[in-house]
RNA sequence: GGCGGUGUAGCUCAGGUGGUUAGAGCAUGCGGCUCAUAUCCGCAAUGUCGGGGGUUCGAAUCCCUCCACCGCCA
């Protein structure tokens, strides 16, 4: 099996600016990016923006603009939010592209010539909201749950695709595949789903009532459902069906979503592939919600967690560490200033960035800024080299888990078990005697070397952090790798190290949040 | 209404197939160190493991029931 590894985002509806949510996912899909980098794989990464639909119409007149200028606006503000939070994504897809269109029609005409595409008549109550009809017992006091407001009666001829065919296969398909859809919860939550009917989906919307679509390629009075559409980006961006980085990547899809889009990724998307003759041998990864507290966000902040201001106020690296660390992936997790607040100065100021700024200033104290010879060792010192081995090995299988609070829990247990050693050691008492020199070597050494695997393994998590402690222990490669830490000694004797800095500033809680704790 | 799930220290949560004094982090208290971002290290304390009943020599862990919250479907 080739070392390859293909990540995706949900293709973010333009509707909205982005959110925790849309910040969340992507900070994810960079970190596993990255992460399959470090391991030396072949990764394609993409996310991309979903620009279709009556609600996208709606959202554009309410701005009074056209809906092209509409969307072409929305699209680069996620572009450019994704620049500014350092993601690294290698396309950026959007549904109005015309290559995009291209295959959506592709796939539409060849599912139509195959049978599985019919014309029929459809009556019911459509609300605009969902952009879909509404059964009657989906209704709450005659209105649509979601968004309350009372759907219109309406009758429809459209094209249906039959999704129900392929019930039993999806079921047989979700059943063989344990890892298709993770985690677990999910998946028996898609096939709780299937263990009832399956209606055929409409994928049609007549263009007398909306314009703003793809037009299906075997009948011009139509475009197409926005979530037919949509799902097909995962292969147009490959450049389906012909070049090479489909044959390449495909094979190795991983896409990531929020639940509330299970349905559509868990049971449309599978069977959609399938009709189309494409196999659906991929991965989906569920993860929950973000619960704001709102009641403990500053005005600074604003009651809409905007991920831009999140990282003028904290730092983007100390961002993405903490929406890493929080959340259990698959669980919703809770969201105050509180809780951000409290895992930045205890995790990231006083762990991990008192160690690296003790430990460079007593080398810069006691060698010049030049990283010493280790001379012998003490039991102490395998202690330490063991457990460092010991964090490489949990760390792989837990990241490929999509555990990233466990991995990050076991670099952390290396931080506390460096800050541990030092305080064992306690080097400042080895550099007031002179018989003492061989010793601090050691100790520094063994310091500064523990450090370099702690900066290694957090690159997935907080690239330019790793890059710069990296830097300061005298690594000149920007992109490390995985396989550099196989063993114990990469830090080179006689190299000059950087000058003590201040990773994470500690947030001062006494001071008004309003006030500034501009890090950035 | 049907099916899943959750309920464990002040807070957030670990605790496959039942077995010695129920764990971690944060917060709290005390002690140590001084290289460091008033940081670090050590020690300590707190829990009727949602309520009740049952199986068992023994249950947070299995069964029943009730309560609360949540998700999917209807």
């Amino acid at each position: 099996m080739a070392k390859r590894f293909y990540v995706t985002t949900p293709i973010y509806y333009v509707n909205d600016k982005p959110h925790i949510g849309h910040t969340y996912t992507t900070i994810v899909a960079d970190t596993l990016k990255r992460f399959y980098d470090l391991l030396g794989y072949e990764t394609f990464f993409l996310t991309g923006t979903d620009e279709h639909g009556e609600k996208i119409v709606e959202a554009a007149k309410k701005a009074g603009q056209p809906t092209d200028v509409y969307v072409d606006k929305m699209s680069a503000v996620f572009e450019e939010t994704w620049v500014k939070l350092n993601i690294s994504n290698d396309a950026f897809i959007r549904t109005t592209d015309k290559g995009h269109i291209k295959v959506v029609q592709l796939i539409l005409q060849r599912i139509y010539d195959a049978g599985d595409i019919y014309f029929g008549t459809y009556e019911g109550n459509y609300c605009i909201g969902c952009e879909r009809f509404l059964t009657a017992r989906e209704l709450v006091d005659g209105k649509c749950p979601d968004h309350k407001s009372e759907p219109v009666q309406s009758k429809e001829e459209n094209y249906f695709f039959r999704m129900g065919k392929y019930r039993t296969w999806l079921i047989e398909y979700i059943r063989k595949h344990p890892e298709f859809i993770r985690p677990e919860r999910y998946r028996n939550e898609v096939l709780g789903f299937l263990s009832e009917p399956l209606d055929d989906l409409c994928i049609s919307r007549p263009k007398s009532r909306l314009n703003w679509g793809v037009p299906l390629p075997f009948d011009e009075n139509f475009v197409t459902y926005v979530w037919f559409d949509a799902l097909i980006n995962y292969i147009s961006a490959l450049g389906y069906p012909e070049k090479v980085l489909f044959h390449k990547f495909w094979p190795v899809a991983n896409h990531l979503i929020a639940k509330d889009i299970l349905k559509p990724h868990g049971i449309y998307w599978p069977i959609m592939l399938k009709a189309a003759g494409i196999e659906p041998c991929h991965h989906l990864h569920v993860h929950g919600y973000w619960n704001i507290d709102e009641g403990k966000i500053s005005k600074s902040l604003g009651k809409v967690i905007d991920p831009l201001k999140l990282k003028n106020l904290f730092g983007l690296d100390a961002i993405r560490y903490f929406l890493m660390r929080e959340m259990v992936f698959g669980l919703d997790c809770n969201f105050s200033e509180e809780i951000l607040i409290a895992r930045i100065n205890a995790d990231l100021a006083n762990d991990l960035g008192n160690l690296f700024s003790r430990s460079l200033t007593m080398v810069k104290k006691y060698f010049e800024s030049t990283i010493p010879q280790p001379e012998t060792i003490t039991e102490k010192e395998e202690a330490l080299k063991s457990m460092a081995l010991g964090v490489v090995q949990d760390y792989q299988p837990l990241m490929k888990d999509l555990s990233f609070h466990k991995a990050l829990g076991v670099i952390w247990e290396l931080v506390n078990g460096v800050n541990k050693y030092i305080d064992d050691t306690a080097p400042w008492a080895l550099a007031k005697d002179r018989t003492k020199m061989e010793r601090l070597k050691t100790v520094m050494y063994w310091t500064l070397e523990s450090l370099r695997f702690i900066s290694t393994l957090l690159s997935p998590f907080m690239p330019e952090t790793s890059q710069k402690m990296l830097a300061q222990l005298g690594i000149k490669e920007p992109f490390p790798k995985f396989h550099t830490l196989n063993v114990w000694g990469g830090i080179r004797p006689g190299t000059k190290i950087g000058a003590p800095t201040i990773l994470f500033p500690r947030i001062d809680t006494s001071r008004n949040l309003n006030a500034k704790t501009k890090v950035s």
